[in-house]
DNA sequence: TGAACATATGAACGTTTGTTCATATGTTTC
DNA sequence: GAAACATATGAACAAACGTTCATATGTTCA
């Protein structure tokens, strides 16, 4: 085969098989970047932190705070991201406002995560 | 209540019977902590296409730099993080080294992103 | 209306992160 | 052994990120 060669790696690219059958299942960009967003935002402690807070009750921001030993503004910083993410919602009762996880695949996906950190032994 | 005053929080604590209940709960620090290290380590578009890649075939580096439209250099270095963080392995013959995922949790992960990611009515 | 409070937000700062470039390591083949 | 190649790695740089501080917004209650 003669068009092994690709400018794009600048060496000889070995697999064309592989690549080809590999190119054909690469979702639309936009997914993957979403994914990749979603990931994001749960990829800092503090966020992580407050969505397990969040598994077990409905709280609000001076709450978080406090479980979290964490200043107000930098809670309330991250509940901004987690929103925007959709991965919480909030309800506002008079000053207090409560927040909340958003929908239920958020737990599953920690699930999952404890498993494969869980897994020392490999 | 008289201790409904926390220095933590600088601001009246109002629910504390969800903080306790919630203070139960709370895994080890190193756990969440390490949680969040692999949701960091999946939140990059880069890595993000690798693993995908790695979903359909076992690929070498030359190959997925050609797929992914990258240097050798940059998947080189992504493919270290990914190492580290146990979501792949590889395996060398001759000159070439052939990267794979390292479990099934990772899809199980990128199921359920997807998931959330489609979600867009709600 | 004013004081107290819960939350949100903008700017600033130091830190972390991803890519690039240059180069090193290690393998194959002649 | 030398050339060609696949991969790894270190330093450098710009961009993105999380926290802090100061302050704004909006609500309650006297």
């Amino acid at each position: 085969m003669t068009d092994e060669k690709f400018e794009m790696c600048s060496q000889t690219t070995i697999h064309h098989d592989v690549i080809q059958q590999v190119q054909q299942t690469i979702p639309k960009d936009e997914t993957l970047t979403e994914v990749a967003e979603l990931f994001k935002v749960l990829g800092d402690r503090t966020r992580t932190r407050i969505l397990h807070a969040l598994f077990e009750a409905e709280m609000c921001v001076c709450d978080l705070a406090y479980v979290l030993g964490m200043t107000q503004s930098s809670i309330s910083h991250q509940l901004r991201v987690l929103k925007q993410a959709k991965l919480v919602k909030n309800r506002k009762e008079g000053k207090v406002v409560y927040y909340s996880l958003a929908d239920h695949h958020v737990k599953h996906i920690f699930d999952q995560a404890f498993q494969h950190v869980n897994e020392d032994r490999n």
